[in-house]
DNA sequence: ATTTTTATTTGCGCCAGCGCAAAGACAACC
DNA sequence: GGTTGTCTTTGCGCTGGCGCAAATAAAAAT
């Protein structure tokens, strides 16, 4: 598959670059594929290219010295990552990405962004819009681990998973997610066991419907109110 | 006080601003100050402004609807707080800023300063330099949150606190930090009474010495061996 | 100096959530 | 279609850390 500067236009940083810049980009980037389980990067690598996902999905985790992660983030299609090296030269990754599917990523020298985002004010701009989004994102989940329980958690990540990929059904309220345990408890910093006995129980409740990797969310009000804390 | 150019430029945002564009933004700001306990700003107002510390002391937090806060960050002289909404117009403050003593802070209008960064390229790239330190540290932060257990968040915060702000004795290692137990939880995560029990407990070891609202660290290194978890 | 306020300590009980282990379910591959 | 590998469930025991309450200590106010 080719990458035009239509494409390039889908990403929210680019999309108020001119063609001529789009072009620019494009020539200045390289396309790199990567299989399922492989990796684009890893936390503490020199910062030297950021990416765009064209196809595929990333995982953004951290790790800590003892090998336990945390997941920060999921990319998908026309998002950019591994960006903060383009704004401090010299940087290092803060986190690993790691493909959850055959991915294919434009891989853009951080150098050249950086280069680019001096003389494109409303580039920088957009990148910088960005960053607040990240900022306040992870300011709110930050508190949320600190005062709220794994119920509140977990309920939480399932609802901000479904607004952001959830394949929603014609019918009803009901909402498809494709995650295992293991993936929702390093995004709400418990265990797959916890994550597992949470879950048989509100299967029993009728509130969801689970399966291997698969979570489908049939009355998502309920999920609304236990994430509010208002159960017991 | 007055406050002049030379002061402003000490401002890290505006470290590369010109001398004309300080005078500016001097204009373009108003003094305000504030009394211990008392508010800059809520959560949820609308940003109106966005202030530079001038003197006293400010704590970023953030409140969950039980009441329930978490510390995120506490400001110093010439450091910058309420930016976010600087770049997303129309945008709420996403923390509360407290005075912890009587407090001086110059507020910019966030609608000048966001005109400022359209035409200032220099200013909105260290900005965004600023704002990739924020990410990386809360990144970092809910990491620990999620896998460290308290010891280590606890040892963790009063090293990062010691760096940061702590009061060098000329003798020794000695270092000592002006902060309650409940600060220390609400940047921790967890609860006055672990907090307590924690230090009484290092106290005990004489790796520091507690009073009322003050923290001396005397072994800094061992404070360091329980942050990586090799204690126990 | 006395009173009031605010911060801290500590004992005690408790429970949410962890961690292991073993079994079961599902998908994929040969 | 049987085998293998991965994901999930569930029982069981345990403990880190919470939360209350009451005592103590330190500072501030009068």
């Amino acid at each position: 598959m080719n990458i035009t500067t239509k494409d390039l236009a889908k990403v929210v940083v680019f999309q108020n670059a001119t063609e001529g810049d789009l072009k620019l980009i494009l020539k200045n980037s390289i396309v790199r594929s990567i299989e399922e389980g492989e990796f684009f990067f890893f936390q503490g690598d020199f910062a030297q290219y950021l990416y765009i996902l064209t196809s595929g999905q990333v995982k953004l985790m951290q790790s800590n010295p003892n090998g336990q992660q945390v997941n920060l983030r999921t990319i998908y299609p026309w998002q950019m990552f591994g960006a903060l090296g383009a704004v401090r030269s010299e940087a290092t990754y803060p986190a690993t990405a790691q493909a959850l599917e055959n991915s294919t990523g434009l891989a853009i020298e951080s150098s050249f962004l950086h280069k680019l985002l001096e003389t494109h004010p409303q580039i920088a701009f957009d990148l910088m819009t960005l960053m607040t989004t990240y900022i306040q994102e992870m300011q709110a989940r930050y508190r949320e681990l600190a005062t709220e329980r794994v119920e509140q958690r977990v309920a939480n990540a399932l609802l901000r998973l479904a607004a952001q990929v959830g394949i929603r059904s014609e019918k009803e309220a009901i909402i498809e997610l494709s995650f295992s345990r293991q993936d929702v408890a390093e995004m709400t910093g418990t265990t797959l066991f916890t994550v597992s006995r949470l879950l048989s129980d509100w299967e029993r409740k009728g509130i969801i419907k689970t399966g291997r990797e698969r979570i489908k969310i049939i009355r998502p009000h309920d999920l609304v109110r236990i994430s509010d804390g208002m159960e017991k």
